[in-house]
DNA sequence: TATATTTCTTGTCCTGGTTCAATGCGCAGC
DNA sequence: GCTGCGCATTGAACCAGGACAAGAAATATA
């Protein structure tokens, strides 16, 4: 069960057994199954979620219930608000599960009580907020400056896997373009 | 010279006198006039630049020559590019000055001996890049979601102080719409 | 197998915002 | 006190993408 975290954290630093020992012991597990809502906007994020199987998106909805999706997360990803989680403020946004998942969770109390144990943590999970941003900032730029195809076009390429597993409009709502449009892109990309 | 930036880092932490005088003694002072890039694409940024005075802006430009504005940043910010300072990879933005500024920086050596040294800053600096990447996800929201008019109030409302600093084509390039739209914006707001 | 529900496609019309070009304005340099 | 240049404004033509509607596929439910 947590071959794979362990392996995703010791990517970044070493770690004792002992330290493993600590970390495994304060997560969480849990089987949610698909279209659950495990975030509502408004409620306060009281997990950051590890997805050891499953698929999971979380999104904005304004004030005309327009949908913007800010983010796919499949195996091997985190999940949560974490201005929300940090601050224990209201989130703003909606985090909701697309495939039946398992997930490893810590709470703001065992994260808190993990990084003052293993203190070295403290850097795998700045060094994880830091990818991040930089991937944000790069596609906000992307957002601002390029066609709606290239969007795409980019989007398959960096995420081949998530269109096999997500429905279309989802997609389109994370592009940024309605759901029409991405699928008129599409039939234009294929008669080429 | 450092009451400033002194201030910053200890309303997230508390510090004893000898720990803030080796985080003193590991920044490096720098006058730059405006207009200096900082930071050109393709180089590798070896700085956090927290500004003591001035204005800072950091931009992409793609292919065609098109600019985004990623961030504008005054007293009491960190400027960046985060991925090419911890990586050492090849920045994908520019930095520039916009205004004369009195600039305290690390490098990524002195950063990690400051780290080694007073282990509490690990936090600190994880805090702050999460507060911008909170920021950076609502903008991104707001981007795609709302209209060109409810961008720029936002901003306005957001920063109040930017507009009396920088040109507006700047903002404009950071709202990701055209200058001269943003002008009839205006002048549709000024007629209300 | 039939039925309901969600997803995807396609067409038509519409609009927020872009592009380009012209004009005006303020101010730094000499 | 000119001159030149970067910046802001305005207008006209244009277009990428949105909104709406209707139908076709696909998938789930029973």
């Amino acid at each position: 069960m947590y071959e794979r975290i362990n392996q995703y954290v010791t990517k970044c630093t070493l770690l004792t057994e002992a330290e493993i020992d600590i970390f495994n012991g304060l997560l969480e597990y849990r089987e949610v199954p698909k279209k659950t809502i495990l975030l509502y906007e408004g409620a306060v994020c009281n997990f950051e979620a590890y997805i050891n199987k499953g698929c999971i998106r979380n999104y904005y909805i304004d004030e005309n219930g327009f949908e913007v999706t800010l983010q796919f997360a499949i195996e091997d990803w985190w999940v949560s608000d974490i201005a929300s989680f940090q601050h224990h403020t209201p989130a703003n946004m909606f985090i909701e599960t697309l495939e039946d998942c398992h997930l490893l969770m810590l709470s703001p109390q065992t994260k808190e009580e993990l990084l003052a144990k293993v203190p070295k943590l403290e850097r795998v999970f700045r060094l994880m907020v830091q990818r991040n941003l930089a991937v944000l900032q790069s596609r906000l730029f992307k957002t601002i400056a390029t066609s709606a195809q290239d969007k795409y076009l980019d989007f398959l390429e960096r995420y081949p896997i998530i269109p096999q597993r997500v429905a279309q409009h989802y997609i389109a709502s994370y592009l940024g373009i309605s759901a029409e449009f991405l699928s008129k892109v599409r039939t234009k990309l294929l008669k080429k």
